[in-house]
This record gives C-alpha cells, sequence and structure tokens, in this order.
DNA sequence: ATAGTGTATGCGCATATAGTCATATATATG
DNA sequence: CATATATATGACTATATGCGCATACACTAT
C-alpha cells in the first residue's frame, strides 16, 4: 500500500488548523524564544515585544493546539515548547524558503 | 552559536506565509492529488470537489508559493508539485498529531 | 470570424482572527 | 482584610480571506 493514507476530512481540518496556528509571525516569535528554555509570560513580553494581552492570547492558542505547554509557578505562567516535532517543521520550511529565494536570485542574475 | 539563527521579521513573515497557504482544508486536498500525479485543473475540481473558481484559486495561491508548478498545456492547464520538503512536511504534522490524538485518548481511557 | 471549452478573475458577502483597551481572576504579601 | 503583581479574558474594531456568481480571458476548431 502507499505510504499516502486516505485522509478524511476531519484529518484535514486538524492538518490544516495545525498550520493556521502556525502561521501567525507573533506566535512563531514566541515558539522560536521558547526553544532556549521555559519562559514566564512577562519574559516573553519583553522578548517578543507588544502587549501583554496579546501574547497571552497567542500562548493560548499555541497551548490549546499542544505546541506549548503550560505550568504555573506561584503568580507566574511558565510556558515551554511540548511538541518536539515544531523544530524541525519549522527548519523544513526554511530551508524550502532558502532553496526558493536563491533560485529566484539567480534567475534574476541570469535574467 | 545556537544552531537557531536569529530571525529576522521579514523571514519570520515569509515561514507565517507559508504556513497560511497550508492551512487551508482545500489546498491540502490539492496538495494530497496532486501527490499521486500531475493533474490539470478540471480533474482536480473533480477529485477535490467545489467550485471551478475556488479550485483556481487556491491552485494559483499554491503556485505563487512556489508549492505547485503551472504548465500550459493546450487548453489546460496542468498543476504538479513542485516542492518536495511538502510531503515531509505534512507527514510530520500527521504524525505529531497522531501522537497527540493517542495520548489524548489514552487519557480518556485511564480517566 | 464564430463558436466552444478550459481556466482565471472582479466583485460582494460572510466569517475568522489579530490587535487594543479595560477589566477580571489568581496568587502572594503586609 | 487590603494591596500589589502576574496573567487571562470580554468587548470591540480593523483587516484578511474563503466562497459563489457572473464574466473575462486563452486557446482550439470549424
Amino acid at each position: 500500500m502507499s505510504t499516502r493514507l486516505a485522509l478524511s476530512d476531519d484529518a484535514l481540518e486538524l492538518v490544516a488548523r495545525r498550520f493556521a496556528v502556525l502561521s501567525e509571525p507573533v506566535r512563531l516569535k514566541l515558539i522560536h524564544a521558547l526553544l532556549e528554555r521555559e519562559k514566564c509570560v512577562g519574559t516573553l513580553v519583553a522578548d517578543v515585544g507588544g502587549t501583554q494581552a496579546n501574547i497571552s492570547r497567542h500562548l493560548q492558542t499555541l497551548a490549546q493546539a499542544h505546541i506549548l505547554s503550560r505550568r504555573k509557578a506561584g503568580l507566574q505562567v511558565m510556558y515551554s515548547v511540548a511538541d518536539p516535532s515544531i523544530l524541525k517543521l519549522c527548519e523544513l520550511v526554511c530551508g524550502s524558503l532558502e532553496r526558493q529565494l536563491s533560485r529566484q536570485a539567480s534567475a534574476l542574475g541570469q535574467g
């Protein structure tokens, strides 16, 4: 049998939803900041920028998608990357984009 | 130094944009249908469903993102998957989702 | 040129979502 | 208890985007 399973509509929705969660620059920044180490909301606001409310919302989105995990520590809430595949995902996309851009650059050079 | 490069805002926008392109079920269906072989628009409309106009728009989005390539053949326009990393990307997400769902399932079982 | 077929696109509607402001909740401290 | 700090959330606005309809465009054939 093929490596490609017959994707149900529900499965496609899940995959699409996951990509959607990763489709916001602020959320990518948060993930990037958290790849270094676990951090609290206040630290992330300082690292990433923007209002506390907005950062909090994005963190909630990422946690609901099980990309981040949440841990309360006194007054603070600590977030960390829960899904180890996220890094490879971003690396794949970055690699693909780099190839794409370098092709475009050389095409411009030869055009 | 870290394996993680200092991502510029522009780079983050590009990555986010790529994830956004992959965040629509219809576009994922199109990619899935095209992993089998190159197909024309009419065939894709038949395979994926929906109106011709909508399919055409989604194909344009995917082609502009250099995920699909476009080739005219007489009256028809043939589309095919241009970015080989797409398959790995989707497999990564699917694998991650499967782990997530099975964890949730067993958690329900033990709850 | 005219007709026919396959594909793309302008327009409008409905909806989703990011962002901000003000405020609510939760926990710690005096 | 009151107060202070850290985080989350309700309400709202602005923007983006998916979809369908009608139509335009590209190509072929008679």
